[in-house]
RNA sequence: GGCGCCGUGCCCAAGUGGUUUAAGGGAGCGGAUUGCAAAUCCGUUAUUCAUCGGUUCGAAUCCGAUCGGCGCCUCCA
Protein backbone atom coordinates (compact mmCIF):
# COMPACT_ATOMS: atom_id res chain seq x y z
CA UNK A 1 0.00 0.00 0.00
CA UNK A 2 1.44 3.18 -1.15
CA UNK A 3 0.58 6.72 -0.07
CA UNK A 4 -2.32 8.51 -1.65
CA UNK A 5 -2.51 11.90 -1.54
CA UNK A 6 -6.10 14.51 -2.26
CA UNK A 7 -4.79 16.89 -5.43
CA UNK A 8 -6.31 20.05 -5.70
CA UNK A 9 -5.51 20.09 -8.98
CA UNK A 10 -7.01 17.16 -10.62
CA UNK A 11 -9.73 16.90 -7.62
CA UNK A 12 -8.75 13.12 -6.91
CA UNK A 13 -6.70 11.31 -4.89
CA UNK A 14 -3.50 10.04 -6.93
CA UNK A 15 -0.80 8.07 -5.76
CA UNK A 16 2.54 9.62 -4.24
CA UNK A 17 5.24 9.75 -6.09
CA UNK A 18 8.07 12.07 -5.63
CA UNK A 19 9.57 13.87 -8.84
CA UNK A 20 12.63 12.67 -7.21
CA UNK A 21 12.82 9.44 -5.67
CA UNK A 22 13.35 9.29 -1.94
CA UNK A 23 13.06 12.87 -1.32
CA UNK A 24 10.47 15.21 -1.07
CA UNK A 25 9.70 18.69 -1.38
CA UNK A 26 7.05 21.21 0.69
CA UNK A 27 5.94 24.31 0.16
CA UNK A 28 3.54 25.78 2.97
CA UNK A 29 1.97 29.79 2.58
CA UNK A 30 2.63 30.80 6.26
CA UNK A 31 1.69 34.00 7.65
CA UNK A 32 1.64 38.01 7.02
CA UNK A 33 3.53 38.86 9.80
CA UNK A 34 1.68 41.84 11.37
CA UNK A 35 -0.35 40.39 14.08
CA UNK A 36 -0.46 37.78 16.66
CA UNK A 37 -1.28 34.90 15.39
CA UNK A 38 -4.81 33.16 15.84
CA UNK A 39 -5.61 29.08 16.43
CA UNK A 40 -6.69 28.95 12.32
CA UNK A 41 -3.07 29.86 11.68
CA UNK A 42 -1.64 26.75 13.20
CA UNK A 43 -3.89 24.25 11.07
CA UNK A 44 -1.79 24.39 8.25
CA UNK A 45 1.52 24.09 10.43
CA UNK A 46 0.39 21.32 12.40
CA UNK A 47 -0.79 18.92 9.29
CA UNK A 48 2.16 19.47 7.22
CA UNK A 49 4.34 19.16 10.73
CA UNK A 50 2.16 15.68 10.67
CA UNK A 51 2.66 14.72 6.86
CA UNK A 52 6.54 15.82 6.92
CA UNK A 53 6.87 13.36 10.00
CA UNK A 54 4.75 10.59 8.53
CA UNK A 55 6.55 10.65 5.14
CA UNK A 56 10.04 10.87 7.26
CA UNK A 57 8.65 7.58 8.71
CA UNK A 58 7.97 6.46 5.82
CA UNK A 59 11.70 6.71 4.42
CA UNK A 60 11.62 9.89 2.06
CA UNK A 61 14.01 13.00 3.06
CA UNK A 62 11.58 16.07 3.48
CA UNK A 63 12.79 19.49 2.78
CA UNK A 64 9.46 21.27 4.05
CA UNK A 65 9.62 25.85 3.85
CA UNK A 66 7.09 27.55 5.13
CA UNK A 67 7.70 31.39 3.95
CA UNK A 68 7.05 34.58 5.99
CA UNK A 69 5.86 37.30 4.73
CA UNK A 70 7.37 40.64 6.29
CA UNK A 71 6.49 43.36 3.52
CA UNK A 72 2.86 44.25 2.82
CA UNK A 73 -0.08 46.92 2.94
CA UNK A 74 -0.93 45.83 6.23
CA UNK A 75 2.68 45.55 7.87
CA UNK A 76 2.99 49.33 6.60
CA UNK A 77 -0.46 50.06 8.08
CA UNK A 78 0.71 48.57 11.86
CA UNK A 79 4.28 50.12 11.75
CA UNK A 80 2.83 53.53 11.14
CA UNK A 81 -0.42 52.66 13.83
CA UNK A 82 2.37 51.47 16.43
CA UNK A 83 5.12 54.12 15.48
CA UNK A 84 8.07 51.15 14.72
CA UNK A 85 9.32 50.23 11.37
CA UNK A 86 8.37 48.26 9.65
CA UNK A 87 10.85 45.57 10.40
CA UNK A 88 10.43 45.76 13.71
CA UNK A 89 6.73 44.71 13.74
CA UNK A 90 7.95 41.26 11.64
CA UNK A 91 10.55 40.72 13.66
CA UNK A 92 8.27 40.99 16.41
CA UNK A 93 5.82 39.29 15.35
CA UNK A 94 7.60 36.16 13.34
CA UNK A 95 9.36 35.67 17.49
CA UNK A 96 5.68 35.19 18.12
CA UNK A 97 4.89 32.84 15.24
CA UNK A 98 7.44 30.75 15.91
CA UNK A 99 7.29 30.48 19.58
CA UNK A 100 3.53 29.35 18.64
CA UNK A 101 4.58 26.64 16.74
CA UNK A 102 6.95 24.80 18.92
CA UNK A 103 4.35 25.52 21.70
CA UNK A 104 2.37 23.21 18.92
CA UNK A 105 4.65 21.15 18.70
CA UNK A 106 5.78 21.98 15.33
CA UNK A 107 9.30 21.64 14.89
CA UNK A 108 9.62 20.15 11.49
CA UNK A 109 10.00 23.35 9.65
CA UNK A 110 13.61 23.20 7.37
CA UNK A 111 13.42 26.32 6.27
CA UNK A 112 11.40 29.53 6.53
CA UNK A 113 12.53 32.50 4.58
CA UNK A 114 11.37 35.72 4.77
CA UNK A 115 10.37 37.98 1.59
CA UNK A 116 12.42 40.84 2.40
CA UNK A 117 15.76 38.44 2.51
CA UNK A 118 15.01 37.57 -0.66
CA UNK A 119 14.36 40.64 -2.83
CA UNK A 120 17.17 39.36 -5.65
CA UNK A 121 15.68 36.29 -6.22
CA UNK A 122 11.95 38.22 -6.97
CA UNK A 123 13.24 41.15 -8.81
CA UNK A 124 15.07 38.30 -11.01
CA UNK A 125 11.84 36.60 -11.44
CA UNK A 126 10.01 39.40 -12.18
CA UNK A 127 12.64 40.87 -15.25
CA UNK A 128 12.06 36.87 -16.14
CA UNK A 129 8.46 37.09 -16.63
CA UNK A 130 8.48 40.65 -18.49
CA UNK A 131 11.12 39.11 -20.83
CA UNK A 132 9.10 36.33 -21.70
CA UNK A 133 6.46 39.18 -22.09
CA UNK A 134 3.53 37.82 -19.67
CA UNK A 135 4.35 40.36 -17.34
CA UNK A 136 5.06 44.41 -18.21
CA UNK A 137 5.23 47.68 -16.64
CA UNK A 138 3.22 50.60 -16.35
CA UNK A 139 4.67 53.88 -14.23
CA UNK A 140 6.74 52.33 -11.81
CA UNK A 141 4.26 48.87 -11.16
CA UNK A 142 4.56 45.60 -13.11
CA UNK A 143 1.72 43.55 -13.98
CA UNK A 144 0.90 40.03 -14.43
CA UNK A 145 -0.92 40.05 -17.97
CA UNK A 146 -3.15 37.36 -17.08
CA UNK A 147 -4.86 37.51 -20.77
CA UNK A 148 -1.81 35.64 -22.33
CA UNK A 149 -1.86 33.17 -19.51
CA UNK A 150 -3.53 30.42 -21.63
CA UNK A 151 -4.27 27.72 -18.31
CA UNK A 152 -4.73 30.43 -16.04
CA UNK A 153 -7.85 29.13 -13.46
CA UNK A 154 -6.81 25.69 -13.90
CA UNK A 155 -6.26 25.07 -9.47
CA UNK A 156 -10.08 27.06 -8.83
CA UNK A 157 -11.50 26.63 -12.26
CA UNK A 158 -12.23 30.33 -12.83
CA UNK A 159 -12.06 32.05 -16.43
CA UNK A 160 -9.66 34.95 -16.06
CA UNK A 161 -12.46 37.78 -16.61
CA UNK A 162 -14.67 36.58 -13.70
CA UNK A 163 -11.63 38.35 -11.71
CA UNK A 164 -11.54 41.34 -10.34
CA UNK A 165 -8.07 42.12 -9.02
CA UNK A 166 -6.91 44.84 -6.87
CA UNK A 167 -8.77 48.11 -7.37
CA UNK A 168 -8.44 51.47 -6.59
CA UNK A 169 -5.26 53.62 -7.52
CA UNK A 170 -3.92 50.39 -9.42
CA UNK A 171 -6.84 49.64 -11.72
CA UNK A 172 -5.99 52.49 -14.22
CA UNK A 173 -2.51 51.13 -14.66
CA UNK A 174 -3.99 47.68 -16.03
CA UNK A 175 -4.06 46.65 -19.51
CA UNK A 176 -7.28 44.16 -18.01
CA UNK A 177 -9.22 44.05 -14.66
CA UNK A 178 -7.88 40.50 -13.86
CA UNK A 179 -4.13 41.66 -14.18
CA UNK A 180 -2.24 41.51 -10.61
CA UNK A 181 0.52 43.24 -9.10
CA UNK A 182 4.42 41.61 -9.22
CA UNK A 183 5.61 44.79 -7.80
CA UNK A 184 4.41 48.22 -6.59
CA UNK A 185 5.96 51.56 -6.88
CA UNK A 186 6.56 53.18 -3.33
CA UNK A 187 4.48 56.05 -2.17
CA UNK A 188 6.38 58.55 0.27
CA UNK A 189 7.43 57.17 3.15
CA UNK A 190 7.13 53.55 2.63
CA UNK A 191 9.39 51.07 2.87
CA UNK A 192 11.24 50.86 -0.90
CA UNK A 193 13.56 48.36 -2.54
CA UNK A 194 15.66 49.43 -5.66
CA UNK A 195 14.40 47.94 -8.86
CA UNK A 196 14.78 48.37 -12.72
CA UNK A 197 11.15 50.01 -12.03
CA UNK A 198 12.20 52.08 -9.63
CA UNK A 199 11.37 52.49 -5.52
CA UNK A 200 8.72 49.58 -4.68
CA UNK A 201 8.01 46.57 -3.12
CA UNK A 202 7.12 43.55 -4.01
CA UNK A 203 3.24 42.06 -4.64
CA UNK A 204 2.00 39.50 -2.36
CA UNK A 205 2.22 36.42 -4.90
CA UNK A 206 5.27 36.85 -6.42
CA UNK A 207 7.59 35.86 -3.31
CA UNK A 208 5.93 32.45 -2.95
CA UNK A 209 6.91 31.86 -6.78
CA UNK A 210 10.77 33.08 -6.40
CA UNK A 211 11.67 31.90 -2.71
CA UNK A 212 9.94 28.20 -3.77
CA UNK A 213 12.19 28.08 -7.01
CA UNK A 214 15.15 29.01 -4.67
CA UNK A 215 15.12 26.35 -2.30
CA UNK A 216 12.89 23.56 -4.24
CA UNK A 217 13.72 24.15 -7.39
CA UNK A 218 11.56 24.75 -10.32
CA UNK A 219 8.83 21.76 -9.88
CA UNK A 220 8.48 20.17 -6.58
CA UNK A 221 6.02 18.29 -5.05
CA UNK A 222 3.77 19.29 -2.63
CA UNK A 223 2.37 22.98 -2.32
CA UNK A 224 -0.23 23.65 0.64
CA UNK A 225 -2.12 26.34 2.17
CA UNK A 226 -5.97 27.04 3.50
CA UNK A 227 -8.65 26.39 1.31
CA UNK A 228 -9.25 30.19 1.68
CA UNK A 229 -5.69 31.01 -0.70
CA UNK A 230 -6.19 28.79 -3.16
CA UNK A 231 -7.90 31.70 -5.00
CA UNK A 232 -6.44 34.01 -6.30
CA UNK A 233 -3.07 33.42 -4.18
CA UNK A 234 -2.46 30.10 -5.31
CA UNK A 235 -3.84 30.41 -8.93
CA UNK A 236 -1.41 33.27 -9.14
CA UNK A 237 1.95 31.66 -8.10
CA UNK A 238 1.10 28.69 -10.79
CA UNK A 239 0.26 31.43 -13.28
CA UNK A 240 4.10 33.21 -12.46
CA UNK A 241 6.18 29.74 -12.17
CA UNK A 242 4.57 27.65 -14.68
CA UNK A 243 4.49 30.77 -17.34
CA UNK A 244 8.60 31.82 -16.42
CA UNK A 245 9.30 27.89 -16.65
CA UNK A 246 7.16 25.84 -19.01
CA UNK A 247 6.54 23.17 -16.05
CA UNK A 248 3.91 22.57 -13.53
CA UNK A 249 5.07 24.92 -9.83
CA UNK A 250 4.26 21.66 -8.14
CA UNK A 251 2.93 17.72 -8.82
CA UNK A 252 0.31 18.12 -5.66
CA UNK A 253 -1.33 20.89 -4.06
CA UNK A 254 -3.05 20.29 -1.39
CA UNK A 255 -5.91 22.70 0.98
CA UNK A 256 -6.61 22.19 4.51
CA UNK A 257 -10.06 22.80 5.82
CA UNK A 258 -10.73 26.35 7.74
CA UNK A 259 -11.00 26.65 11.13
CA UNK A 260 -14.36 28.56 12.38
CA UNK A 261 -15.75 29.37 15.60
CA UNK A 262 -18.18 28.29 17.48
CA UNK A 263 -20.96 29.37 19.99
CA UNK A 264 -20.33 28.71 23.23
CA UNK A 265 -22.38 25.09 24.33
CA UNK A 266 -22.16 23.32 21.41
CA UNK A 267 -19.64 21.30 20.45
CA UNK A 268 -19.00 21.88 17.22
CA UNK A 269 -20.36 20.93 14.22
CA UNK A 270 -20.07 21.59 9.97
CA UNK A 271 -23.17 22.42 9.09
CA UNK A 272 -25.77 24.43 11.06
CA UNK A 273 -25.32 27.82 12.62
CA UNK A 274 -28.06 29.19 14.69
CA UNK A 275 -29.23 32.49 13.21
CA UNK A 276 -31.52 34.25 15.32
CA UNK A 277 -32.88 37.53 14.33
CA UNK A 278 -31.52 39.78 16.74
CA UNK A 279 -27.45 40.46 15.53
CA UNK A 280 -25.95 39.77 18.53
CA UNK A 281 -22.49 40.15 19.44
CA UNK A 282 -21.87 36.20 19.86
CA UNK A 283 -23.45 35.44 16.38
CA UNK A 284 -21.13 37.96 14.78
CA UNK A 285 -18.56 36.02 16.47
CA UNK A 286 -20.31 32.69 15.15
CA UNK A 287 -18.50 31.97 11.85
CA UNK A 288 -15.56 32.01 10.17
CA UNK A 289 -12.18 32.21 12.11
CA UNK A 290 -10.01 35.28 11.05
CA UNK A 291 -8.85 38.42 12.73
CA UNK A 292 -11.80 40.54 12.74
CA UNK A 293 -14.46 37.93 14.43
CA UNK A 294 -12.49 38.45 17.53
CA UNK A 295 -10.83 34.68 17.77
CA UNK A 296 -9.15 35.02 20.53
CA UNK A 297 -5.02 35.16 20.85
CA UNK A 298 -3.61 32.30 20.03
CA UNK A 299 -1.01 32.77 23.29
CA UNK A 300 -3.47 32.84 25.63
CA UNK A 301 -5.61 29.97 24.06
CA UNK A 302 -2.17 27.86 24.57
CA UNK A 303 -1.43 29.20 28.14
CA UNK A 304 -5.27 27.81 29.44
CA UNK A 305 -4.85 24.60 27.51
CA UNK A 306 -1.44 23.94 25.96
CA UNK A 307 -0.33 22.91 22.97
CA UNK A 308 -0.78 19.58 22.87
CA UNK A 309 -4.32 19.66 23.57
CA UNK A 310 -5.15 22.05 20.57
CA UNK A 311 -2.98 20.07 18.28
CA UNK A 312 -4.73 16.62 19.13
CA UNK A 313 -8.24 18.44 18.86
CA UNK A 314 -6.91 19.76 15.15
CA UNK A 315 -5.56 16.43 14.22
CA UNK A 316 -9.03 14.25 15.11
CA UNK A 317 -10.66 15.39 12.32
CA UNK A 318 -9.35 15.04 8.62
CA UNK A 319 -7.47 18.15 7.39
CA UNK A 320 -9.65 18.95 4.78
CA UNK A 321 -12.52 19.28 6.81
CA UNK A 322 -14.01 22.41 8.28
CA UNK A 323 -13.46 22.41 12.31
CA UNK A 324 -15.18 24.46 14.54
CA UNK A 325 -13.64 25.73 17.50
CA UNK A 326 -14.92 26.06 20.68
CA UNK A 327 -14.40 25.95 24.64
CA UNK A 328 -16.55 22.70 24.61
CA UNK A 329 -14.63 20.94 21.55
CA UNK A 330 -11.73 21.36 22.97
CA UNK A 331 -12.98 20.09 26.54
CA UNK A 332 -14.00 17.04 25.09
CA UNK A 333 -10.47 16.69 23.67
CA UNK A 334 -8.98 17.29 26.72
CA UNK A 335 -11.54 14.35 28.29
CA UNK A 336 -9.84 11.43 25.24
CA UNK A 337 -6.68 13.00 25.66
CA UNK A 338 -6.48 12.22 29.10
CA UNK A 339 -7.27 8.57 28.24
CA UNK A 340 -3.26 8.63 27.32
CA UNK A 341 -2.66 10.33 30.39
CA UNK A 342 -3.86 8.23 32.70
CA UNK A 343 -2.17 5.49 31.09
CA UNK A 344 1.28 6.53 31.03
CA UNK A 345 0.97 6.63 34.50
CA UNK A 346 0.30 2.98 34.60
CA UNK A 347 2.86 1.65 32.90
CA UNK A 348 4.95 4.05 35.10
CA UNK A 349 3.34 2.15 37.90
CA UNK A 350 3.85 -1.08 35.90
CA UNK A 351 7.74 -0.54 34.67
CA UNK A 352 8.57 1.74 36.83
CA UNK A 353 10.23 4.01 33.95
CA UNK A 354 9.40 6.85 32.32
CA UNK A 355 6.25 5.98 29.41
CA UNK A 356 8.56 9.17 27.66
CA UNK A 357 11.49 6.53 27.49
CA UNK A 358 9.55 3.77 26.16
CA UNK A 359 11.01 3.30 22.72
CA UNK A 360 14.73 4.97 23.25
CA UNK A 361 15.20 8.89 22.00
CA UNK A 362 12.78 10.45 19.61
CA UNK A 363 14.77 10.20 16.82
CA UNK A 364 14.67 6.71 16.92
CA UNK A 365 10.77 6.85 16.67
CA UNK A 366 10.65 7.96 13.30
CA UNK A 367 12.31 5.03 11.96
CA UNK A 368 11.34 3.58 8.93
CA UNK A 369 8.10 1.54 9.02
CA UNK A 370 9.76 -1.04 7.40
CA UNK A 371 12.10 -2.13 10.26
CA UNK A 372 9.52 -4.00 12.25
CA UNK A 373 10.27 -7.23 13.62
CA UNK A 374 6.91 -9.01 13.56
CA UNK A 375 8.22 -11.90 14.07
CA UNK A 376 6.68 -12.48 17.28
CA UNK A 377 2.73 -12.99 16.75
CA UNK A 378 1.59 -13.95 20.35
CA UNK A 379 -2.04 -12.56 21.63
CA UNK A 380 -1.43 -9.41 22.60
CA UNK A 381 1.21 -8.36 19.69
CA UNK A 382 -1.25 -9.70 16.71
CA UNK A 383 -3.38 -7.51 18.37
CA UNK A 384 -1.22 -4.60 17.62
CA UNK A 385 0.36 -5.54 14.87
CA UNK A 386 -3.45 -5.51 13.33
CA UNK A 387 -3.82 -1.96 14.84
CA UNK A 388 -0.42 -0.47 13.39
CA UNK A 389 -1.45 -1.81 10.23
CA UNK A 390 -5.18 0.13 10.24
CA UNK A 391 -3.32 2.87 11.50
CA UNK A 392 -0.86 2.95 8.57
CA UNK A 393 -3.33 2.27 6.21
CA UNK A 394 -5.21 5.41 7.62
CA UNK A 395 -2.54 7.37 7.11
CA UNK A 396 -1.31 5.84 3.78
CA UNK A 397 -5.00 7.55 2.56
CA UNK A 398 -4.14 11.25 2.45
CA UNK A 399 -3.01 11.43 5.57
CA UNK A 400 -5.98 10.18 7.74
CA UNK A 401 -5.08 11.65 11.25
CA UNK A 402 -8.64 11.34 12.24
CA UNK A 403 -9.24 7.52 11.16
CA UNK A 404 -5.25 7.00 12.74
CA UNK A 405 -5.96 8.46 15.98
CA UNK A 406 -9.30 5.83 16.31
CA UNK A 407 -6.60 3.13 15.75
CA UNK A 408 -4.81 5.20 18.78
CA UNK A 409 -7.34 3.93 21.23
CA UNK A 410 -8.15 0.66 19.73
CA UNK A 411 -4.40 0.26 20.67
CA UNK A 412 -5.10 1.64 24.16
CA UNK A 413 -8.02 -0.39 24.92
CA UNK A 414 -6.11 -3.39 24.15
CA UNK A 415 -3.34 -2.25 26.29
CA UNK A 416 -5.28 -1.71 29.27
CA UNK A 417 -6.97 -4.77 28.72
CA UNK A 418 -3.76 -6.75 28.77
CA UNK A 419 -2.79 -5.14 32.04
CA UNK A 420 -6.03 -6.13 33.60
CA UNK A 421 -6.17 -9.51 32.46
CA UNK A 422 -2.58 -10.56 32.98
CA UNK A 423 -2.51 -8.72 36.43
CA UNK A 424 0.42 -6.90 35.80
CA UNK A 425 -0.18 -3.87 38.30
CA UNK A 426 0.44 -6.63 41.01
CA UNK A 427 4.64 -7.63 41.07
CA UNK A 428 3.59 -11.15 42.59
CA UNK A 429 1.25 -12.50 40.11
CA UNK A 430 2.32 -11.28 37.07
CA UNK A 431 4.46 -13.38 34.72
CA UNK A 432 8.29 -11.34 32.77
CA UNK A 433 6.40 -12.73 29.17
CA UNK A 434 3.54 -10.99 29.71
CA UNK A 435 5.92 -8.00 30.90
CA UNK A 436 7.67 -7.63 27.88
CA UNK A 437 5.20 -8.56 25.35
CA UNK A 438 3.26 -5.44 27.32
CA UNK A 439 6.07 -3.03 26.74
CA UNK A 440 7.04 -3.96 23.33
CA UNK A 441 2.93 -2.71 22.31
CA UNK A 442 3.31 0.21 24.41
CA UNK A 443 6.29 0.57 22.02
CA UNK A 444 4.07 0.49 19.52
CA UNK A 445 1.86 3.25 20.96
CA UNK A 446 4.26 5.71 21.62
CA UNK A 447 5.95 5.65 17.91
CA UNK A 448 2.62 5.61 16.14
CA UNK A 449 1.72 8.53 18.23
CA UNK A 450 4.67 9.93 17.52
CA UNK A 451 4.09 10.34 13.87
CA UNK A 452 1.16 12.68 15.58
CA UNK A 453 3.56 14.45 17.20
CA UNK A 454 1.99 13.75 20.31
CA UNK A 455 3.00 12.82 23.52
CA UNK A 456 6.52 13.35 22.92
CA UNK A 457 7.36 14.81 25.79
CA UNK A 458 5.51 15.18 29.16
CA UNK A 459 3.31 17.60 29.46
CA UNK A 460 4.69 20.46 31.40
CA UNK A 461 2.54 20.65 34.95
CA UNK A 462 0.72 23.46 36.38
CA UNK A 463 2.60 23.47 39.17
CA UNK A 464 5.97 24.66 38.96
CA UNK A 465 9.34 23.12 39.02
CA UNK A 466 10.15 23.24 42.79
CA UNK A 467 6.40 23.16 43.54
CA UNK A 468 4.91 20.34 42.47
CA UNK A 469 7.44 17.90 44.87
CA UNK A 470 5.77 20.52 47.49
CA UNK A 471 2.66 19.68 46.15
CA UNK A 472 3.38 15.89 46.24
CA UNK A 473 4.34 15.84 49.75
CA UNK A 474 0.98 17.77 50.85
CA UNK A 475 -0.98 15.35 48.92
CA UNK A 476 0.82 12.45 50.51
CA UNK A 477 0.37 13.28 53.79
CA UNK A 478 -3.62 13.38 53.34
CA UNK A 479 -3.39 10.01 51.62
CA UNK A 480 -1.82 8.53 54.97
CA UNK A 481 -4.40 10.41 57.05
CA UNK A 482 -6.86 9.26 54.67
CA UNK A 483 -5.50 5.47 55.10
CA UNK A 484 -6.36 5.45 58.57
CA UNK A 485 -9.22 6.55 58.47
CA UNK A 486 -9.89 3.90 56.25
CA UNK A 487 -8.01 1.58 58.24
CA UNK A 488 -10.79 2.37 61.32
CA UNK A 489 -13.62 2.48 58.63
CA UNK A 490 -13.98 6.01 59.25
CA UNK A 491 -15.62 6.36 55.67
CA UNK A 492 -17.44 9.64 56.47
CA UNK A 493 -13.56 11.40 56.97
CA UNK A 494 -12.13 9.34 54.53
CA UNK A 495 -14.75 10.43 51.76
CA UNK A 496 -14.02 14.15 53.06
CA UNK A 497 -10.74 13.62 52.60
CA UNK A 498 -11.38 12.44 49.51
CA UNK A 499 -13.87 15.25 47.79
CA UNK A 500 -12.05 17.82 49.48
CA UNK A 501 -8.75 16.92 47.17
CA UNK A 502 -10.90 16.87 44.30
CA UNK A 503 -12.71 19.58 44.81
CA UNK A 504 -9.13 21.31 44.77
CA UNK A 505 -8.20 19.30 41.38
CA UNK A 506 -6.20 16.46 43.04
CA UNK A 507 -8.16 12.77 42.10
CA UNK A 508 -7.22 10.16 44.30
CA UNK A 509 -6.80 6.52 43.19
CA UNK A 510 -6.98 3.53 45.36
CA UNK A 511 -5.14 0.58 43.63
CA UNK A 512 -3.91 -2.69 45.01
CA UNK A 513 -0.46 -1.38 46.05
CA UNK A 514 -1.65 1.84 47.56
CA UNK A 515 -3.09 5.26 46.58
CA UNK A 516 -2.07 7.44 43.72
CA UNK A 517 -3.49 11.04 42.39
CA UNK A 518 -3.44 13.32 39.92
CA UNK A 519 -4.46 16.20 39.16
CA UNK A 520 -7.82 16.51 36.91
C1' G B 1 -24.91 35.51 -9.95
C1' G B 2 -20.09 32.42 -10.79
C1' C B 3 -16.73 28.51 -8.65
C1' G B 4 -16.44 24.81 -4.89
C1' C B 5 -17.31 21.95 -0.30
C1' C B 6 -20.60 19.53 3.05
C1' G B 7 -25.26 17.04 5.42
C1' U B 8 -23.39 9.67 9.05
C1' G B 9 -26.47 7.75 16.20
C1' C B 10 -28.00 12.57 21.67
C1' C B 11 -23.02 15.47 20.35
C1' C B 12 -18.14 15.18 17.68
C1' A B 13 -16.35 12.05 13.83
C1' A B 14 -13.96 7.94 10.20
C1' G B 15 -15.69 5.33 6.15
C1' U B 16 -16.78 7.26 -0.46
C1' G B 17 -19.27 0.59 -4.76
C1' G B 18 -19.34 -5.83 -1.61
C1' U B 19 -14.46 -8.14 4.18
C1' U B 20 -19.14 -2.04 7.19
C1' U B 21 -26.60 -5.38 8.82
C1' A B 22 -21.27 1.77 9.57
C1' A B 23 -14.54 2.76 13.19
C1' G B 24 -13.19 5.83 17.25
C1' G B 25 -14.17 9.76 21.08
C1' G B 26 -17.84 12.33 24.25
C1' A B 27 -22.61 11.72 26.83
C1' G B 28 -26.29 8.14 28.89
C1' C B 29 -27.64 3.36 30.80
C1' G B 30 -26.44 -1.76 32.74
C1' G B 31 -22.46 -5.05 34.63
C1' A B 32 -17.34 -6.59 36.62
C1' U B 33 -13.96 -4.24 40.12
C1' U B 34 -14.09 -0.79 44.71
C1' G B 35 -16.08 0.14 51.77
C1' C B 36 -17.96 4.03 48.40
C1' A B 37 -15.31 6.27 44.46
C1' A B 38 -11.56 7.17 40.61
C1' A B 39 -9.19 4.49 36.80
C1' U B 40 -9.77 0.11 33.82
C1' C B 41 -12.55 -3.71 31.37
C1' C B 42 -17.34 -5.84 29.40
C1' G B 43 -22.27 -4.92 27.44
C1' U B 44 -25.69 -1.32 25.46
C1' U B 45 -27.61 3.40 22.43
C1' A B 46 -28.09 4.11 13.60
C1' U B 47 -31.46 -2.74 9.72
C1' U B 48 -29.35 3.11 8.97
C1' C B 49 -25.99 7.22 6.46
C1' A B 50 -30.71 15.06 4.79
C1' U B 51 -35.05 13.81 1.28
C1' C B 52 -36.88 11.73 -3.28
C1' G B 53 -35.85 9.21 -7.68
C1' G B 54 -32.21 6.48 -10.85
C1' U B 55 -27.72 3.26 -12.22
C1' U B 56 -26.00 -1.65 -10.38
C1' C B 57 -26.24 -8.57 -8.89
C1' G B 58 -25.02 -5.09 -4.82
C1' A B 59 -24.69 2.10 -2.65
C1' A B 60 -23.83 5.83 3.11
C1' U B 61 -20.42 5.38 -1.05
C1' C B 62 -21.98 6.59 -8.40
C1' C B 63 -25.84 9.91 -11.22
C1' G B 64 -30.04 13.50 -11.09
C1' A B 65 -33.47 16.56 -8.47
C1' U B 66 -35.00 18.86 -3.89
C1' C B 67 -34.11 20.81 1.02
C1' G B 68 -30.47 22.62 4.52
C1' G B 69 -25.41 24.41 5.93
C1' C B 70 -20.52 26.45 4.70
C1' G B 71 -16.46 28.68 1.92
C1' C B 72 -14.24 31.57 -2.03
C1' C B 73 -15.10 35.30 -5.94
C1' U B 74 -12.30 41.68 -1.22
C1' C B 75 -3.52 40.90 -0.27
C1' C B 76 -7.79 36.14 5.53
C1' A B 77 -3.85 30.18 7.00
Amino acid sequence: MSIRIYNTLTKSKEPFEPITPGKVGIYLCGPTVYKEAHIGHMVGPVIFDTIKRYLTYNGFDVNWVVNITDVDDKLIGQSRERGITMSQVATEMTMDYCANLLAMGVDQITSMPRATENMVEIIQFIEGLIEKDYAYESSGDVFFDVQKDRQYGKLSNRSADEQQGEGGGAAAKKRSASDFALWKSAKAGEPAWDSPWGQGRPGWHIECSAMSRRLLGESFDIHGGGLDLMFPHHENEIAQSECCHGKPMAKYWMHNGLLRSGEAGKVGGRGERESDATDSVEQAASGKMSRSAGAGGLRDQLAKHGGEKIRFFLLKTHYRSTVVYSEAALDEAAIALDKFYVFFDRYERITSRSYYLAAGDDRKLVRRREEHDDSDTSGLLAEVKGYRDAYLAKMDDDFNSGGAVSELFNLLGSLNKFADQQNLEESAKRSQSDLDQFCRGVEVLRELSAILGLFLKPVASSAAGGSEETLDKLVQTFIRMRADARQNKDFALSDRIRDELTAAGVTLEDRKEGTTWRLG
